[in-house]
DNA sequence: TTGTATGCGTTATCAG
DNA sequence: CTGATAACGCATACAA
């Protein structure tokens, strides 16, 4: 393996020469930068990320806190548009980043879970889907031992950022069209989870819509589950004139109730996978584009780690129809 | 962060000691083991991996080559499965694993992915859905620095294991009970893409049948192409009575290019894949339990690891059929 | 502008 | 059985 070591010397240049060359530091002269880049190509170097971490208190690794989610296969999706977000995002801010799924801190507590991370080098986390169950992550954000961005849930502080939509205002906005394209009165809202932190502001964005449309609102836990939505739709949809859902697997739900009841409602959902192009019908959704919000969230995770303080990031949603003929490929 | 030094100290016992303690070294008398355990213990120390893969040039840590396609999703689904597959063996082993995604070495020649997995103290890999095109892969394989195992991908020599079920039997079983349930003679068969390892073999397998059956036999290249799927079998269903496909995606482009068409034609898909729930209609296809092969595939890489051969590993697959009701939740 | 020396947290070697 | 001490590959304050 070529070290740092052998580029120095067949430059012949000190190491902390090369390193300097490495890491752009201004105080070069144009010569040496190019002939240490000229062996540093020729010899195909690539520096040791390990060593780096261990010696300097900078710019440590980044970790990907990512929820792995067997059950439903929805969120394979929405992880997998997270990372890959996070990954190109890295590779231009020349970060470090690892994966670390959730299920291998399951058991640990806090200092356990600190030392991990610590162990692994990392200096930031991007959280991914916390909820408010989630006591070990709280305290790990409230310990300030690392630059924390977390996605989709409100928590700020000095070493802590957020990054999401205004979930309020998408819930509203794309209920409001589904409604208004189909002169609808009395609503049924599929709420998500209690657990999760989005799930109340979604149902503010209902609720605000309602009262001002005059409308009739009913209010169940969905769950975030299809099967959950399914069952709730044959329960109640049969009083309502619209089913409105606060993720798209319960709209892919709801709508497949729909059409085995024999009986047509208007659904909209939430989040914009493809799964919803293979729900039967078009249904109005708000698209969140995971990527870039993954993108962001690095950034912020970058600004972070270069001594700025927490603060709220959001991002634009917009409303789309996913059909079938788009996202086949 | 309490380290390695602050146990000895407080320990009253030299670093080393320490470090003798840690990795269980059978020279340590019991009384200062157990004087250093109670320290470790009480401060809650836990090694730090990036140091302790500096220095030792030992076991060290598996990474998880993983392909990111982002534009079918169901291939997250396997992805995800893969991954969570190994990382439930890799704690029971004991084992440090990271996941790489392809996109992260994709401009990189066999040297720089060789440092770059050096760089992280990688000492073995499992690799995902290798292509013929993979130039790089195979020669990092060639070379023999790492330890690695192949899934669905014939390499072994040395230091390298594959691992995959038998493509050609579980072909030729799904189809096998898809004529015979419908008495088909004429088969559409939609073969995967040319440059998959996996493409030939099922073939084999569909052509074993036809042979014996004395079936006619069509064979169009999908390429694991839902849209390509869905226009072949527009052009060449009328043709046949049967569409047996090399993948579920396929099989999904296929059935539904056929309810669009309004004619019926039984088709199997390969894969197992929960997306075949919402394809409308139920098909015969094969399950690979992924998450079950990754573990395996960890086993394998771990005796790799030990100073073993590269061997040919097989895994037992099944037929069903993906409903709706089942893989709702 | 360049080089020297020291340290990061461990493991490993070799005296004691 | 235990303890110095030299690597491991790199960053960085400081000296030249």
């Amino acid at each position: 393996m070529v070290s740092i070591k052998d580029v120095a010397k067949e430059a012949g240049v000190a190491i902390s020469t090369v390193s300097k060359v490495l890491n752009n530091y201004p105080n070069v002269s144009e010569e040496t930068r190019n002939k240490v880049n000229e062996v540093v190509e020729r010899l195909g170097f690539v520096p040791n990320a390990v060593a780096a971490t261990l010696s300097s208190k900078r710019t440590g690794r980044v970790a990907l806190l990512i929820k792995l989610n067997l059950h439903t296969q929805a969120s394979d999706e929405i992880s997998m548009q997270y990372i890959s977000g996070a990954i190109h995002k890295a590779k231009e801010l020349q970060l470090d980043v690892i994966t670390v799924f959730t299920s291998m801190i399951e058991d640990m507590d806090v200092a356990e879970v600190t030392s991990y991370f610590a162990s692994q080098g990392i200096k930031g986390i991007i959280i991914y889907g916390m909820t408010t169950k989630d006591k070990v992550l709280h305290k790990l954000i409230d310990s300030g031992n690392f630059k924390i961005v977390v996605v989709d849930a409100p928590m700020v502080n000095e070493s802590t950022s957020s990054i999401s939509i205004d979930h309020a205002k998408a819930q509203y906005d794309v209920a409001k069209k589904t409604i208004t394209e189909n002169k609808c009165k009395k609503i049924l809202y599929l709420a998500g989870d209690e657990d999760g932190y989005v799930t109340e502001e979604r149902l503010q964005g209902i609720k605000k819509l309602c009262d001002e449309k005059k409308c009739k609102l009913t209010v169940r836990n969905g769950k975030f589950s299809e099967l959950r939505a399914r069952e709730l739709t044959m329960k109640y949809a049969k009083n309502s004139d619209c089913v409105v859902c606060a993720s798209d697997i319960m709209a892919i739900g709801a709508m497949k109730a729909l059409i085995d009841m024999d009986i047509f409602r208007p659904v909209c959902g939430f989040d914009g996978i493809i799964l919803m192009g293979y729900a039967g019908k078009q249904m109005n959704t708000v698209r969140q584009d995971f990527a870039k919000i993954s993108e962001e969230g690095l950034m912020e995770l970058n600004r972070l780690m270069s001594g700025e303080k927490g603060r709220k990031v959001a991002v634009k949603h917009e409303l789309v129809r996913i059909k079938y003929e788009d996202i086949i490929c």
